[in-house]
DNA sequence: TTTACACCACTAATTATTAGAGGTCTTCGC
DNA sequence: GCGAAGACCTCTAATAATTAGTGGTGTAAA
């Protein structure tokens, strides 16, 4: 990992910690934000493995993993063993989970990030340093959390999960 | 690994190398020993993942991975994914898999090798050694090789491992 | 004899999953 | 408001199977 790069994971924590947090999303909808953020990495990349989300999203694969549980569980998601490398896992949406995205506002990370990756380095370091300081100040919550998008109620926990 | 079990893989290594190994099997018949082995031992456990018969026959994951590959190439057994825990997979004998295993002479591994476990070590100890003399001498190459078991042709690659 | 090919077996690397631990946020009952 | 419970996120470490790569043996064909 280049030093770029870090800046750029950096960065996705500080979206992931403000704009698309779960605290913001889950208040009236159904999706959080790393749920939203996986299922437009697989509609965006299409046939794509567990592994490749990850490193889009800068997420450990194990994390990927239990989301997609979730997202598999609410049937937004499925998911097909490669035959070509029986190691290798392909994430897909289903009918219902691309209809709910085709919903869902955008929130244009990916540009944001295109963008912030073509600025010099010394750029990049002053914006994030303004960023942490921004983010020290703003423990007085008192940001509106709108709802974005209504996809019914929040998972019940009904013991879906089988223990071994 | 304690002494007892260093004893048994030699043992079951003198045993591929004399008894059972694939240059006596596949000069007619269509199974080697380890598939031969392989298959008994699915056959003895019943829903059995791939560890386990590693640990059975002594021969680790790769190699059971690639001989169940030819295996399941020719439908004598086929894998099923474990949803209790989708990192293991169960190996099954198809119908003729079990066929083909039926009609199979028995060479009474696993009685042998459970009588030389009940041995004192030193007994064990002399008797490999005995064994091993025995090999040494074994170059002549005079002792009849008559087939076995005959399934049909042994398998040509005909490109059905695409690669990636 | 040489050559090609199928097979066996290993180690190391790769991919995904699970276990376990720690954390945040929301809801529900008091 | 406060505390407990539940759902979720995230990580590291361990686990399971597969694949890549290497080297070897045996058989059959040229």
């Amino acid at each position: 990992m280049n030093n770029h790069e870090h800046v750029l994971v950096a960065l996705r924590r500080v979206i992931r910690a403000t704009d698309l947090h779960s605290k913001r999303l889950s208040k009236n909808a159904g999706l959080t934000g790393p749920q939203l953020l996986i299922m437009r990495t697989i509609r965006d990349l299409g046939e794509v493995t567990i592994g490749t989300i990850a490193d889009k999203v800068s997420l450990s694969q194990a994390t990927v993993t239990t989301i997609l549980d979730r997202l598999e569980h609410r049937q937004l998601v499925y998911r097909v063993r490669s035959t070509q490398d029986k190691r290798k896992v392909h994430a897909h949406l289903t009918e219902g989970g691309a209809d709910i995205l085709s919903r869902a506002p955008n929130p244009l990370q990916e540009d944001f990030i295109k963008k912030f990756q073509s600025l010099h380095e010394w750029e990049q370091n002053m914006i994030l340093a303004s960023l942490q300081r921004v983010a020290n100040m703003m423990d007085a919550d008192d940001i509106d959390a709108s709802p974005v998008l209504d996809v019914g109620p929040v998972l019940k926990d009904d013991g879906w999960k089988e223990k071994a």
